[in-house]
RNA sequence: GCUGGGAUAGUAUAGCGGUUAGUAUAGCGGGUUGUGGUCCCGCUGACCCGGGUUCAAAUCCCGGUCCCGGCCCCA
């Protein structure tokens, strides 16, 4: 064919793709501000130091690094998170806690692109500095309304919750080693349950872990409690949370070192997609960046599963309206621009005709355009005083005169 | 890092050893030079690259490149 794709794992955004780009956006921007939370961004380019001081050299295997004129290691950030955390540090003292942002930075990483999987995307991102548990479940809410807002309902995904200290504790109660159990519970729907149990019983012999790991939602949560762990924290989560969408999965983990209590992550409920978004508690990450020990609470949703979902579910815009096109036959150019001067000033959404395409062809355009009504503007007319307003959608129209218009649109 | 599949017009596809490389859709022009959507007609437009096998390759073989999946990982 040509050589003239992009690079890979990156995608193009022509005005059709970007529209429901943009759509997006504006869902999670609209629900942001209902909760309260502001906006803020960030460089895209970073020092690569940020990013593998949490991590270690090993991420730099997954990042866009490369070194500036002046020989300074950078990279394009690959996540949000440690920005945010230098932002605290750097700038927190003056700013009044606790601080609800939230960001949709264009993120970078080398890996092999796979469905959903991209190397540039964008992430969705909320968190609570200086947070609390009440702060976790509005995180969580916040979520949930997004998805809603989506047009997402229970019966389409599912937030699953967990509580590392609980899982930490149960590591320390039956003595299993804390990466062995960390990683066969990340697996665990990615096998078969008689495999499931079968590899669980190479690293504990302990029934009562078996049975937890048998029981699901509140019944496993329950069992938890009954064998001596404080389950206090997942209980009052649930009570601040809308029962509807949430369910207690000891499965949740998430594969950071970051996390210290509650994660979370939506699923589609067919289990079709990789998770649709993932957060939880970091009360460290600050410090770990010589700031104060704060507890925060944070989520992020990538552009690369929950579209898929969304399409599967037919719930992707498919059109999206524009106002009023101006079509113009002969010379009559300025009054035509005049005429858009004036509407514009009123704020409104127009298009002026600067081609010589004939009338037929710029009806043709306005329509593929989706534009919901047409001036006509004609010498013959014109003459007389009028011009011809024209509504694509029943197709009828009117002659009106030019002073007129900025009433009647 | 490990693996499976694929590559034909802008897009989606048919063809599987000999085809004027077919179809749909989009684009452009016309039917209709002051009226779009429907309809009709026309035009433009493609076999990823290199090598091999063969009288003959889009088709078979080898290598490359790229794409799409899966595993690992997933901040």
């Amino acid at each position: 064919m040509n050589n003239m794709q992009g690079y890979r794992g990156t995608r193009d955004f022509l005005p059709k793709e970007w529209k429901i780009q943009k759509w997006l956006f504006a869902n999670l921007r609209e629900i942001s501000n209902q909760y309260g939370f502001e906006e803020y961004e960030a460089p895209i380019i970073e020092k690569l130091e940020l990013f593998t001081k949490k991590s270690g050299d090993e991420i730099k295997k997954q990042l866009f690094n490369f070194k500036d004129k002046s020989g300074r290691e950078l990279c394009l950030r690959a996540e949000l998170t440690p920005q945010l955390a230098r932002y605290i540090v750097q700038y927190g003292k003056g700013l009044k806690k606790p601080l609800k942002w939230y960001s949709i930075p264009r993120l970078f990483r080398y890996e092999r692109p796979q469905k959903g999987r991209y190397r540039e995307f964008f992430q969705y991102n909320a968190d609570i500095i200086d947070s609390n548990l009440k702060g976790t479940a509005e995180i969580i809410n916040l979520c949930i309304d997004i998805l809603n807002n989506l047009g997402l309902k229970s019966k389409d995904f599912v937030m699953k919750i967990n509580d590392r200290e609980v899982v930490d504790k149960l590591i320390k109660k039956y003595k299993v080693k804390t990466e062995e159990f960390y990683s066969l519970l990340d697996k665990k729907y990615k096998m078969s349950e008689k495999e499931f149990f079968k590899e669980l019983d190479k690293i504990s012999k302990s029934k009562e872990l078996k049975k937890i790991l048998k029981l699901k939602d509140k019944e496993c949560l329950a069992e938890i409690k009954k064998n001596g762990i404080n389950t206090e924290r997942m209980e009052e989560l649930f009570k601040l949370c809308d029962e509807e969408f949430i369910e207690f999965d000891l499965s949740i983990v998430r594969g950071l070192a970051y996390y210290t209590g509650i994660v979370f992550e939506a699923y589609d409920k067919k289990g079709y997609f990789r998770s649709l978004l993932g957060g939880g508690e970091y009360d460290n990450l600050i410090s770990d960046f010589g700031g104060p020990k704060i507890p925060c609470v944070g989520v992020g949703i990538s552009d690369g599963t929950l579209p898929l979902l969304l399409k599967k579910k037919k719930l992707l815009p498919t059109e999206f309206k524009n106002y009023l096109f101006i079509a113009t036959i002969g010379e009559v150019y300025e009054k035509a621009g005049e005429i858009a001067k004036e509407l514009r000033a009123k704020r409104l959404n127009v298009y002026l005709n600067t081609s010589d395409l004939n009338i037929s062809k710029q009806l043709e355009l306005a329509d593929s355009l989706n534009y919901q009504k047409v001036l006509i503007i004609g010498e013959r007319d014109l003459k007389k005083g009028e011009v011809t307003l024209k509504d694509l959608e029943t197709g009828k129209e009117k002659k009106v005169k030019p002073q007129e218009l900025t009433e009647i649109l």
